[in-house]
DNA sequence: GTGGTCCAATGGTATGACCATTGTACGCGA
DNA sequence: TCGCGTACAATGGTCATACCATTGGACCAC
């Protein structure tokens, strides 16, 4: 075995500890979302260090997406949310120069299998917000970019009821991705909306019945067709 | 239909600024991998503002994973890296309480299908690469580190043979978040290690043969051994 | 009450200074 | 000439201080 030359000391970065430091706090529960942060000039007593470290350490925080930062309130824990690995995830698939058409391919091998699951696993609450989305899609024939919020939430909710956070998450990531093509898209096929509530509709009765098979062929088909349109919006606007 | 409000345009942060033009620059292709910014100072001085404001904007785009600060040398923009999208995910998924057989059941449920998809449309490139990783797997039976990392860059790289770049992130995230509780199961289970060997082969031969549905099996069935092991292993240190 | 003013607290930015690290140029000695 | 160490300049990291813009609440006039 060869010899290793590991130790000497990790210069820490100053800012890096405190990091550390709050952020243990935050995933220990120990500050709870909606608390507030002591003041940058308070915390820097606190910790000793200058108001500059404290700075660096809190920006970091924002970041990740673990506080939000507001001028002349304060500085607060947020609430879990999705919003910044989707950023990453964006920015990531930006510079690798990924496809509209990958993008929505994954999302469908994905929300497939979720939408069975969704059937076999689904609660009568679950049942109840999808109703509520579907009715939010229905009301909302003239307003794209609230139309395309429910139809988000319905998914996200499918994804809900298959009891698996890690799917939740995977879910929004990848709506949230096309989201953006998908709004364009409906702002010039006006139809592609009231075909889009017919397919959540068929999607709900499925689930309804927890017929699992009859959910996946659903909503293989919608996302078919969504990714039709989606392909044939870019050929005709390269 | 109620009305709306439109909200005002929110006041932007200097900073935010100073982020987006560099962001642009390196999205864009201009700041290619490895190219070194200006010094801050220098930076400070083009755009017309002070050094603090530029130092956020960097520490920023360090966070979001564009770039690499080093001390005494420069700040230099990095390859694309999917390790910040991971540690976002790990992040979100550690506060929502997400658990291992969570993971596990989506990262099945992505990779089954991924595994036909490489086994259709592999090249003869990915089939080396695939060799390699096995063989580096095989010559690492008594180095659990080594051994993993070598698995999962084999998932990876099978993901690759999809040609879908969103599946390879995908992918990536998931084979990451549940590499540190593979490689404590590894330390434990010594016979798992040959185990996975045969199931990898198997893979292998499987997509080598461009046979979608024995490399579905395949995976499946090697997926479905690695999670009752896990949960094997949970239930016997809570 | 209503509305406006004032003020303290907070985050954002600007300066200027000094420290620690790094790479390189220079110069000394063999 | 070559090798090696020192000095130095450039760079990011930290500190201290000051001032600005925003925010919310206290206070006051009506």
């Amino acid at each position: 075995m060869a010899q290793t030359y590991k130790p000497v000391k990790p210069r820490a970065r100053l800012y890096r500890d405190i990091v550390d430091q709050i952020q243990e706090l935050i995933v220990a529960g120990d500050l709870r979302p909606g608390d507030r942060l002591p003041a940058e000039r308070q915390l820097a007593e606190q910790f000793g260090v200058s108001r500059t470290a404290v700075r660096e350490a809190i920006k970091s925080l924002a970041e990740k997406g673990l506080v939000d930062i507001m001028v002349g309130r304060g500085t607060f824990v947020t609430s879990p949310s999705h919003a910044h690995v989707v950023e990453s995830l964006t920015l990531l698939l930006r510079v690798e120069e990924s496809s509209v058409e990958d993008l929505q391919a994954a999302r469908t091998l994905v929300e497939v299998p979720v939408a069975g699951l969704a059937a076999e696993h689904r609660t009568s609450e679950n049942l109840a917000v999808l109703r509520d989305r579907l009715a939010e899609m229905e009301s909302s024939l003239n307003d794209v970019e609230r139309f395309v919020e429910a139809d988000t939430a319905f998914h996200v909710e499918l994804a809900r009821a298959t009891g698996n956070a890690a799917l939740v998450l995977l879910t929004q990531a990848l709506t949230a991705l096309i989201q953006k093509e998908r709004t364009f898209m409906l702002h010039f096929l006006e139809d592609e909306l009231r075909a889009a509530v017919d397919s959540h509709r068929q999607l709900l009765t499925a689930v309804e019945a927890g017929d699992a098979e009859a959910t996946r062929r659903a909503m293989q088909d919608h996302l078919d067709r969504v990714g039709e349109r989606l392909e044939a919006l870019s050929n005709s606007q390269p």
